[in-house]
DNA sequence: CAGCATCCCAGACGATACTG
DNA sequence: CAGTATCGTCTGGGATGCTG
């Protein structure tokens, strides 16, 4: 997933920093606060490292995410944070993610049960 | 383009939804009114038209756009509309392209230059 | 005009094993 | 722990040509 170097507009460019299989799930993750790698790995069941790295450094790459690397001893301790270019994508994204939630993943969902996002 | 079918949240179905390269070029396009087949294609530029062609099946089924055939002599005449889902998809759309067009392409505009979209 | 039918390819994605 | 390193697959997308 290489970006691509020409767009028409505004929401082709997005669609493209946004389009990894994984991203939005990252940026969902992420909107929490801080996760380490694992933590991040195990909160979205189904990728794999190689997938998840190269995704992290796509949004890394567009200043979406903060990679912060640290040592305790001998452990690596790597958090990845969202920058606040970050937080107003996932505030642009909000909309989008209400829409799909109300019009594409809405079948069988009793009163009572807990909302997906 | 296969729609997935397990999601998590909303946000990532709706990125399936609106993920093919030329998408959501096709939706802003549609966004002005109906416009026929070839229309569509030369306000594209780039798509082909087997490519512009999978990508209407599938809006198509995801109940954003309608097809409607017509035939005027011998003439086919197809036209293209955004469904009342396909316009709130646009709508849902566009915090997201503010968001693109500020922070992605933002790079040497003059000022009196014509914004894209 | 509005498309199918084919053939083809890059690169996104996945599985598995290994490392500083 | 947080990744590389390989290898393999799959399919979205492109090029070209043909048709009702």
């Amino acid at each position: 997933m290489t970006r691509r170097d020409t767009y028409v507009c505004g929401i082709d460019a997005a669609i493209d920093v946004v389009g990894g299989k994984w991203k939005v799930l990252i940026l969902w993750a992420l909107d929490e606060g801080p996760l380490r790698f694992g933590e991040l790995r195990r909160g979205i069941p189904g990728v794999t490292e190689k997938v998840l790295t190269t995704h992290l450094r796509e949004l890394e790459n567009d200043g979406i995410v903060s990679r912060d690397e640290a040592f305790e001893g001998a452990v690596r301790r790597v958090a990845y944070t969202l920058t606040p270019l970050g937080v107003s994508l996932n505030e642009a994204l909000a909309p989008l993610g209400d829409w799909g939630r109300k019009h594409l993943l809405s079948e069988h969902h009793e009163p009572g049960e807990v909302s997906p996002r």
